[in-house]
DNA sequence: GTGGGCTGTCACAAAATTGTCACGAAAGAT
DNA sequence: ATCTTTCGTGACAATTTTGTGACAGCCCAC
């Protein structure tokens, strides 16, 4: 599975770390950039939009602390999750850290476990989730609370694909898709599967809805597919 | 409404620190009373019936810790979270106070924003949102008073971790999980176990289950588990 | 200390999902 | 009508995700 992998930015001015880092990150699914100083940072941060920030404490220049300050009162970056990195002995500084607007804070050394554990769990607090409806047509329902799809309140099995498949058609129905534009969807933007294999999952989701619901999802010849509740 | 206020019991030996966390708390509007050693400590959650405990590691007499495994051995005060308060340099032990059934811990010094955030934290993670009434699906019964959980009057044998599963999926049904957040709602924030540790108390919780209730857990591949009294 | 109950992890088995193909059917285009 | 594209389908093998049994460490009651 491509799971949707956050970004993370990893601020540190010992190369050596930084690496140590990102190979655990990277295992544990995320992407990783990175940065030796705070102008470096902050032009990653421009560019490519970090979910989340590995702050370490000790930075030549403007100090770690100071950084985070700074990120958290402007406007653009201040739901930016921080995660602070400070070595044995400066444990003092946790104060300030979180009151810098540290969103944890983290002891060197520490394990990759303990590091992906509170990442995710920042990432868990800070990542918001929107108020998720059910969504029906036709008797057809998708509820992603519960992770599932009824037809007339009989339930439906469906793959993941599938599922994330149908769940976007029914969030943008009536628009007809290119397969290169579902595949970015859907799949996510960076892999690389065949424009066919949309095909197949789209005979897949049809076959799982069934007569009752297939005609929802309709082709438009040389150009993609459709969600639509309207007879084509 | 009535905003309930908790009250808190601050066990330190130091008067001047019991009393700087009193006003803090007293400010987000809990209510606190105080001890200095274990044993008054023990006379306040009898007569005052706190809602949580902020304890010191260190104290005279009975160590923190001790005491938090003490409490959290006996029936009536083990569901009365705790969190550790350790100095400077004892953090070695936080795993021993972890796991000696505390909730959080806080090492000092630490701003009065954070205590009232993790105070928060725990206190929303403990306190059973429902009442205290028997839950009851399709003959399974989980009755929170008497800790127990029965299969058409039959007792079931369960751990605790099952147990807490359990009652965290009959009070949350219908609705998918991810293994991290049942980690979180389960487990505690604070503690890292391996995701896959998930499936093997589910087994287990499934096993115990038997075949007539077993149906109630489903996976939801790619995603999690969910509660769920309709087939999946 | 000793036995029993719980836990967290593994390694491996079982099951489900996925991406591709090859081939036939449909729909346009000439 | 015939040729060309484009789409629908069933089959597969590889890969992922889950289910399971076994195990070692731990704590506690005896």
């Amino acid at each position: 599975m491509t799971k949707a992998g956050k970004t993370v930015l990893i601020v540190d001015d010992e190369a050596p770390i930084r690496e140590m880092i990102a190979v655990a990150l990277e295992m544990a699914g995320y992407e990783c950039i990175e940065a030796a100083s705070t102008q470096e940072a902050h032009a990653q941060i421009i560019d490519k939009k970090p979910d989340l920030i590995l702050l370490d404490w000790m930075l030549p220049g403007t100090s770690g602390v100071e950084f985070a300050r700074r990120l958290k009162r402007e406007d653009r970056t201040s739901e930016l999750p921080i995660i602070m990195l400070t070595a044995k002995g400066e444990e003092d500084n946790k104060v300030q850290g979180l009151e810098a607007g540290a969103d944890d804070y983290i002891t060197k050394p520490f394990s990759p476990r303990e590091l992906v554990a509170r990442l995710k769990a920042v990432l868990r607090r800070t990542t918001p989730q929107g108020v998720e409806e059910p969504i029906e047509v036709q008797g057809l329902t998708l509820d992603p609370v519960c992770h599932r799809v009824t037809s007339h309140d009989k339930p439906i099995d469906i793959g993941p694909t599938e599922y994330r498949l149908l769940q976007f058609f029914m969030t943008h129905q009536e628009r007809a898709y290119s397969r290169a534009q579902l595949l970015d969807q859907v799949w996510g933007g960076n892999v690389y599967v065949e424009e066919r294999t949309v095909d197949v999952h789209i005979r897949r989701l049809r076959k799982a809805l069934g007569e009752a619901h297939e005609h929802l999802i309709q082709t438009v010849r040389g150009t993609g597919y459709r969600f639509s509740t309207k007879a084509s």
